[in-house]
DNA sequence: ACATTTCTGAACCCATGGGTTCAGTCTAAG
DNA sequence: CTTAGACTGAACCCATGGGTTCAGAAATGT
């Protein structure tokens, strides 16, 4: 992923990252069970015992791929939350939010954010501290963020005063849940109508 | 499940009924991968070749049982929506809605209703149609059902006038997404805030 | 009672794939 | 140049489990 075809690279740790890369990668495209780590080893372009080197097991492998690929997802989550910083606070409230909206939605439906979800759910049943680790790094963290903003907002008498944790949910709730109903649908206006339901319900 | 234990029954479609129960039960306990042929047997109080009788292999096996499971859930989710039918039109549109709201919310936190949604997912990479039958069986069958509800409350002036389906999908998110964020928040907690923020926001 | 069908349980075959071993190679450091 | 450590690739071991076979038991139908 990161090497893009090339020669492996030499360093310990990078070759690790290359290693972990590659799993993810095999893991996404194929699922846990269905992935082998020949498979995987290819995608690195590393030998089999190599891997084992690296990770102790199969399952290793996919605890770190999938944790790693949550913590990506859930920076860039936190990231698009922080739009909402004091710094454009001259542009309407309405207008930050569709604008976070419109990053978060895009940061959870490209393909590396889909296929996390996918894993982490998938294996649920076999690794259920998995799926709660990744609950953790990615929802509950970004609701958190979320939540610290819109009490702002509503200190600022933007917002009706209201329990933010809930408010946070139901924002998120309005954004991601369209998207198991119509995964085609056009982000901009999942986002555009989230915000207006939001604002409806919990505008000043 | 259905025979709880006792004899298998005689039967053709008995047996059949007995093998599918047997086998969304281990599914739903161990995961595709996991359950093994012999376990669903056991289960089902059958001898394995007498599954392959019935069943032509584990995959159909799996996309029955998960199948017929999103039926029952489907069908529960439908009787609850219909419970916004002329019927108790007299009562307050809220607490018709909040009615509904907690039925649904019930229904889709069962034991079973969780099983079928984490195996459909589960194995969406494997049987990427089996996923989308699920849905189809389940989300939206249940939300063309709502927004059929939902269009006849804005004629009668209940509802501000918009594209139901839309309304119904945020109904729905609003309702469903809190679970993801606390599994174990109160159904009736859930319920009542979801239709109050979607009335906010729908309320005519 | 007899014939037919179905079920049983145990053994069996075999493909898959996790994990290891090993002899030989390449790189890095001194 | 030498030595130590990591990497390679191919072969290997072996547990697991899907799917089948078969001889005999049970149930079913006539």
């Amino acid at each position: 992923m990161s090497t893009g075809g090339g020669a492996a690279p030499r360093g310990r740790t990078e070759r690790r990252q290359a290693i972990l890369d590659g799993a993810f990668t095999v893991f996404a495209r194929q699922g846990y069970a269905q992935a082998c780590v020949k498979d995987i080893a290819q995608e690195a372009r590393v030998a089999k015992p190599t891997v084992y080197n690296h990770l102790h097991d199969k399952e290793s492998l996919y605890r770190e791929a999938v944790e790693a690929a949550a913590d990506r997802i859930g920076a860039r989550s936190i990231a698009a939350v922080e739009g909402l910083r004091e710094a454009a606070t001259d542009r309407a409230p309405r207008d930050r939010l569709t604008a976070v909206a419109r990053d978060l939605l895009r940061t959870w439906n490209d393909e590396e954010a889909r296929a996390v979800r996918q894993l982490a759910c998938a294996q649920a049943a076999q690794f259920p501290d998995l799926a709660a680790s990744v609950r953790e790094r990615t929802a509950l963290r970004v609701r958190s963020a979320l939540a610290d903003r819109l009490a702002r907002l509503a200190l600022a008498g933007h917002l009706r005063a209201s329990d933010p944790e809930q408010a946070a949910e139901h924002f998120l709730s309005l954004l991601t849940g369209p998207l198991d109903y119509r995964p085609t649908a056009d982000p901009d206006t999942v986002a555009a109508s989230a915000v207006d339901v939001f604002l409806r319900a919990y505008g000043a």
